[in-house]
RNA sequence: GCCGAAGUGGCGGAAUGGUAGACGCGGCAGACUCAAAAUCUGUUGAGGGCAACCUCGUGGGGGUUCAAGUCCCCCCUUCGGUACCA
């Protein structure tokens, strides 16, 4: 009757921490806040599987000890619910999304609940919920009325498979990242939002924030600064002129051609009409190349000559202009100057069509490759430039063209405007309305939301307009003071939208009169800790980054950054099984045979691999499974006690069950057979030896909590207890500390325990203990004595000794003798308190 | 190709330049049991030795240092990101 019984335990803690309201979260100027939020989840149809807990946990260990230590914490969780899967289930069940959604967001809640998560359940929101989607709108008609937002009719990303169009960021070698759908480019007019705008300070300001190095290089990367000249070509013998982007208009010298892209609109005007035939042809081509195929790097450089030459605005001199798909139609202007001497691209179209290469910077070999050093290369057969080093040479030149007009300095980015439409059902409808004559305008403030109309047919209609435009009652609006008839926009917001806010929305979130009111941003934000997976590095964060700086410039947020600390946790992988033709088999179709994995039922072999979890290699393991064979507490410190939060790791059943395990043994530490406290918990002073094993792991659960190394203060923490099942006594001060200690990590079995102890209320908001290092210090101190470097002998001193009497000892030591004898010492040092290094020759 | 991260027992993983393998899993031995499971105790890097001990050992090769898993150089492998961005 008296064994640990977590379901029971967990199951009595939850509902008590939800009856008193334990987790709730107010404002309180008195006290510091700390705001700790993890990446709020998509509810699929799968439930959690997990994964998802790792994070969770993490965050919820890290809400409890801050809680502990007198932060007003936040710790808010949500749903991120409009998307695809919901919408694909609805085309083929015919359920509306909305059902869907709210079974989803069920199912996760419970999921999530059973697992002991300390959130303000009461802040919880959907991105769905009519009110939710307001202030959606109502932040995107502010970009819109500052001009953040426009309609483009350029070429897009289109993915037949989803039926819409993605964003740049959704779309890698020509497949939509998500599904791996090919995906192709059609011209379409679409709503962009103006993030190029903001793209000087999504660098400058990663600088600031405590983020992994590595997730700043992405983001860098993405947006992809890079410095350069403008440079404007004429067309030989016609009035027309281009402008090329360089970032090496020190080798304006060396252009010995130039490349318009396939897309350039000046291609038609300037190609001679003996080119024509061929030029046409291979424009044509490139636009039908799909961009998957457009995409493969090994490809061999192809291009045609227009017949037109252009002039080199240094020289006069006359160069051929090009047509080659090497060169982009979506960055800079799509033009450039080829120099072949020190571009390897260009190198190699030179090279496939016999055009000359010259060289301008001395220092390499121009017949073997492209030399393209830009430090210690001197400028030649340059004119003005000759002797110059590059970066001296890039200034000078960049003068010499402003001067004259043709040319400036300049900066340049890869990032591109945020493709912001979608032709989907379940988003958020724009706020917009247009009417006959083609004039946009915005939803007045007091109409908003606009709802989605309700549809039971989800698909595109006939002649591929979005799904909104089936609802024809809907779309048709008659403006109530003029009579106008208005038409509503058709297409809806990309899942994107939802996230880029809901960390303001949960300061405020039963806010009826505004987003989100200004105290409560200004006494909750930033989010101080930001967990969450790596595949958001770029997407999601460069959004709601973009999105909060608009919201700074208009005074609605006072931080220029919305994550002050952000961390990524690693996936979790498991083990999956394949037949020899590929097909995956459940854990339970297959079983060991020596070192081999065969199936079961017909014994052939199984190759098994470590992978990430998913549902179509069969190897996805469910929380609720795992909650109820070992309880949440077990599950939580399993997913801690796997290793470094930030890396991968292979799930494993056995380890689970190890800190199931530990925890029935602290059960068993403090509850006896009885089911009363034990005998060994005693009220009694703790003595030296006692005290110093605790403060110690006072001391290192701190300090592995504050840097996030959950696993080995959990080790720690197993110490304890293995030292503490050795003694016959626990005295009652140590019990009780050891508990707070527990707590943030396993928070039922402490509660649990705590109460047992004679507490009638919550530990929730005990305060953590505190460490003494004169308590730390142990009264006899192991001292390792080196020779050479290699440890000869180990000898136990009083802790007080003085470093040349440990030396002494360490030197007279019977072990140590040996390696000394008949040899001159060169060195020796108590290195460290544990160590003494001695060295001979 | 470029940019990151990583490579340590049978496995997951620990180690401010200072006793490599904490902690856990698994294995082995013992206790309890009629027996098994569960639990408890001990043990467990490899090789050698009766033993005290010795040798080797953190992907490979060099180097710095009294001392290197850790720092430096070169190389290999794995995993992420990115890719004709001028």
């Amino acid at each position: 009757m008296s064994s640990y019984e977590p379901t029971r335990i967990e199951a009595r803690w939850q509902e008590f921490w939800q009856r008193e309201g334990t987790f709730r979260a107010v404002i309180d100027p008195s006290r510091p806040k700390y705001y700790v939020l993890d990446m709020f989840p998509y509810p699929s149809g799968d439930g959690l599987h997990v994964g998802h807990p790792e994070g969770y946990t993490a965050t919820d260990i890290i809400a409890r000890w801050k809680r502990m230590q007198g932060f007003n914490v936040l710790h808010p969780m949500g749903w991120d619910a409009f998307g695809l899967n919901t919408e694909q289930y609805a085309v083929r069940t015919g359920q509306h999304p909305a059902i869907t959604t709210q079974q989803n967001c069920t199912t996760f809640r419970r999921q999530i609940s059973a697992l002991g998560l300390s959130y303000d359940w009461e802040r919880e929101f959907s991105t769905t919920d009519p009110e939710y989607v307001r202030w959606t709108q109502w932040i995107f008609l502010q970009l819109y009325k500052k001009g953040l937002a426009y309609t483009s009719e350029a070429p897009v990303n289109w993915c037949p498979a989803q039926g819409t169009v993605l964003a740049n960021e959704e779309v890698k070698d020509g497949r939509y990242v998500e599904t791996g759908d090919p995906v192709e480019k059609r011209k379409l007019r679409q709503w962009m939002l103006r993030i190029t705008a903001y793209a000087e300070r999504l660098i400058a300001d990663l600088d600031e924030l405590d983020w992994p190095e590595g997730i700043k290089t992405m983001q860098r990367e993405w947006i992809g600064r890079s410095e350069g000249a403008e440079v404007v070509f004429t067309v030989a013998g016609q009035p027309l002129e281009f402008t090329v982007f360089t970032t090496r208009p020190d080798t304006l010298f060396g252009a010995t051609y130039c490349v318009l892209a396939p897309e350039h609109p000046l291609v038609e005007r300037i190609t001679t009409p003996a080119q024509q035939a061929e030029v046409g042809a291979y424009v044509r081509a490139a636009q039908s190349r799909s961009d998957v195929d457009r995409a493969d790097v090994t490809r061999e450089k192809t291009g045609v000559f227009t017949g037109a030459c252009a002039v080199n605005p240094v020289d006069g001199r006359e160069l051929p202009i090009w047509v080659a798909d090497y060169v982009l139609g979506g960055y800079g202007s799509g033009a450039i100057m080829a120099v072949p001497g020190h571009d390897q691209r260009d190198w190699e179209f030179a090279r496939a069509f016999q055009l000359p290469i010259a060289e301008v910077v001395s220092g390499g070999d121009i017949r073997q490759a492209a030399y393209t050093d830009n430090e210690d290369g001197v400028l030649v057969n340059s004119g003005l430039l000759d002797g110059l080093k590059v970066p001296e040479a890039k200034r000078r030149i960049i003068a010499w063209l402003e001067e004259r007009g043709c040319g400036k300095g300049v900066v340049n980015y890869k990032l591109r405007d945020w493709l912001f439409s979608r032709q989907r059902y379940w988003g958020e409808p724009f706020p917009l309305l247009q009417s006959a004559d083609g004039t946009v305008r915005a939803v007045r403030e007091e109409d908003l939301p606009v709802q989605l109309p309700v549809l039971d047919n989800f698909k595109p209609t006939a002649d591929g307009r979005p799904p909104l435009a089936r609802a024809e009652d809907w779309c048709r609006v008659t403006d109530p003071d003029t009579g106008e008839v208005l038409f509503r926009e058709t297409n809806t917001m990309p899942q994107w939208a939802g996230s880029c806010w809901y960390y303001l929305r949960f300061c405020d979130p039963r806010n009826a009169e505004q987003a989100w009111s200004p105290e409560a941003e200004a006494y909750w934000m930033p989010v101080d800790l930001y967990v969450g997976g790596q595949e958001h590095a770029v997407l999601h964060l460069l959004y709601a980054r973009f999105w909060h700086k608009v919201l700074y410039d208009m005074g609605l947020v006072h931080t220029k950054e919305p994550f002050q600390k952000l961390f990524n946790q690693g996936m979790i992988l498991a083990e999956s099984y394949r037949d020899p033709r590929g097909k995956y088999l459940k854990r339970a179709e297959v079983e060991r045979s020596g070192k081999d994995w065969i199936v079961k039922a017909t014994s052939e072999p199984v190759e098994s691999q470590i992978e990430k979890m998913s549902k179509s290699r069969l190897n996805v393991v469910n929380p609720d499974e795992m909650v109820g064979q070992f309880g949440a507490d077990a599950l939580r410190l399993y997913e801690m006690f796997m290793g470094p939060l930030d890396r991968d790791k292979p799930w494993s059943e056995e380890g689970i069950r190890g800190c199931a395990n530990f925890l029935r043994r602290v059960w068993n530490l403090y509850v006896d057979q009885e089911d009363a406290l034990t005998a060994r918990i005693q009220d009694q002073a703790p003595d030296a030896v006692a005290l110093s094993l605790l403060h110690r792991t006072i001391r290192a659960v701190s300090q592995e909590l504050a840097e996030m190394k959950f696993n080995t203060a959990i080790a720690r923490l197993m110490e304890f207890l293995n030292e503490a099942v050795k003694q016959d006594v626990l005295p009652r001060e140590l019990a009780r500390t050891y508990l707070l200690l527990l707590a943030p990590f396993a928070p039922h079995l402490a509660e649990e325990l705590w109460n047992r102890m004679g507490h009638p209320t919550s530990l929730a908001y005990e305060a953590w203990p505190s460490w003494d290092e004169a308590h730390c210090r142990q009264s006899t101190l192991q001292v390792a004595v080196q020779v050479n470097g290699k440890v000869r002998a180990t000898l136990e001193v009083d802790a007080v000794l003085e470093d040349e009497a440990v030396l002494q000892l360490a030197l007279s030591h019977e072990k140590v003798q040996p390696w000394l004898a008949g040899k001159s010492l060169k060195f020796r040092k108590r290195v460290a308190p544990g160590v003494v290094s001695i060295a001979v020759g």
